[in-house]
DNA sequence: TCTGGGGTCCTAGGACCC
DNA sequence: TCTGGGGTCCTAGGACCC
């Protein structure tokens, strides 16, 4: 891996909010979050005028997808549940998501990306990394030029980060939260990127954060000071020279353009917990439904799947999985079902179910053959 | 009135094969 | 009848990310 490459990450600023906000303007500035189901979709007046729901109208088991600034002055973020939220903010403005919207938006904004650098890799709805090696520019035009595609495609604004990898960039386009742009060069670690919580990074979640705290360890930097030998002793092996490489800036994962989908699911959780015995009939639906939209998205993106695997979530939160691999790749709903409710007989149904899901695996394309997923490796002589 | 939904990747044990 | 040692597949669970 060259030395001199430069990756650039590009984060939309509060996403879900600002695609919002373009559809009901007059609800800038104001206390907004988006949760919920369809029923709390905003009301229009004989007038034109729109009546939206508010949080203390939610009943459910959600939580909340995002929340605007001034949502979160009331102490409301998002991951938490809606109820809770709903006595924190009664009277915050109470939006459903639309996904239909967001991809609209994000959608739009990757093509504004690659108008400015081609080379990009999706890492979700509202962000994508790109690789600005072989362009000439300066990092602060390009960041700029950046921007501003987005700007006239959307009319939103986005934070850009600019470093030597992508570990680093994703880091960066967070320092100057909305609106920003960050450029880091690898000696900057030190002064910018040691002081930085210890969770910023990307692969620390709440589990190994939870341990590095712990052991008295709370920022990248005191991660860097300890040696790899003791972070492999605490972490294991793999995870330990992680750890290690990471704090002192370094990942040379490449910009991956095009990937595969590993798998397709469904899940939901229900209003109630449903018991497996009193609740069959409507147990019996909600899977069948699942198994039907697994179906469709498998049929509508064009592939098979080899394993079938089901989902549930008890009403303590224990969570189980079964799963099946067949003989050969399905993609119709009664072929799902059938196999899904193999899995389901080797679950011990006891407990009320509070949530329920169908996945499919083992993706292959139509006609696909088995020697054709190792063919990568194959050498041409 | 706790805790969504859609993903990826890793680990680890047992089966099975050479 | 004292018991190796890889490699791969299958399955279950868990951490993590957006």
């Amino acid at each position: 891996m060259p030395d001199d490459r430069r990756i650039a990450h590009i984060d939309m600023d509060a996403f879900f909010a600002s695609c919002e906000l373009s559809q009901y303007p007059e609800l800038r500035g104001q206390a907004m979050v988006v949760a919920g189901r369809r029923s709390d979709a905003p009301r229009v007046n004989a007038d034109g005028t729109r009546e939206f729901a508010r949080l203390r109208d939610y009943a459910g088991r959600g939580v909340l997808t995002t929340a605007t600034y001034e949502a979160r002055a009331f102490g409301v973020h998002s991951g938490m549940p809606t109820m809770q939220a709903a006595r924190l903010a009664p009277d915050a403005i109470l939006l459903p998501v639309n996904f239909d919207l967001y991809r609209t938006y994000s959608r739009l904004f990757k093509d504004a990306i690659r108008s400015v650098s081609p080379t990009i890799e999706d890492v979700g709805i509202d962000e994508v990394y790109a690789d600005l090696s072989l362009l000439n520019d300066e990092s602060e035009q390009i960041a700029r030029k950046l921007k501003s595609a987005v700007f006239e495609a959307t009319n939103l604004t986005c934070s850009v980060g600019i470093a030597p990898n992508k570990l680093l960039a994703k880091l960066c386009s967070d320092i100057q939260k909305p609106d920003g742009i960050t450029i880091l060069r690898l000696e900057d670690l030190q002064a910018r990127i040691w002081p930085m919580a210890a969770k910023k990074i990307n692969g620390i979640g709440p589990k190994a954060n939870a341990k590095l705290t712990s052991l008295g360890i709370t920022t990248i930097g005191e991660i860097a000071a300890c040696s790899e030998q003791w972070l492999i002793e605490q972490f294991g092996r793999s995870y330990g020279a992680w750890l290690h490489r990471v704090s002192h800036g370094l990942d040379d994962r490449p910009v991956v353009t095009h990937s595969e989908p590993v798998s397709m699911s469904r899940e939901t959780t229900f209003e109630q917990d449903l018991h497996a015995v009193r609740h069959r009939q409507e147990l019996g639906t909600a899977f069948t439904r699942l198994c039907e939209q697994v179906a469709l998205d498998l049929q509508r993106k064009g592939y098979l799947a080899r394993r079938i695997g089901i989902k549930l979530r008890f009403n303590d939160f224990q969570t189980v999985t079964r799963d099946v691999t067949l003989p050969e790749p399905v993609a119709d709903a009664k072929a799902l079902r059938h196999a899904a409710t193999q899995c389901l007989k080797r679950v011990d149904l006891v407990k009320s179910i509070r949530l329920l899901g169908v996945k499919a695996g083992g993706l292959q394309r139509p006609g696909a053959t088995e020697s054709d997923a190792p063919a990568q490796f194959t050498l041409d002589f």
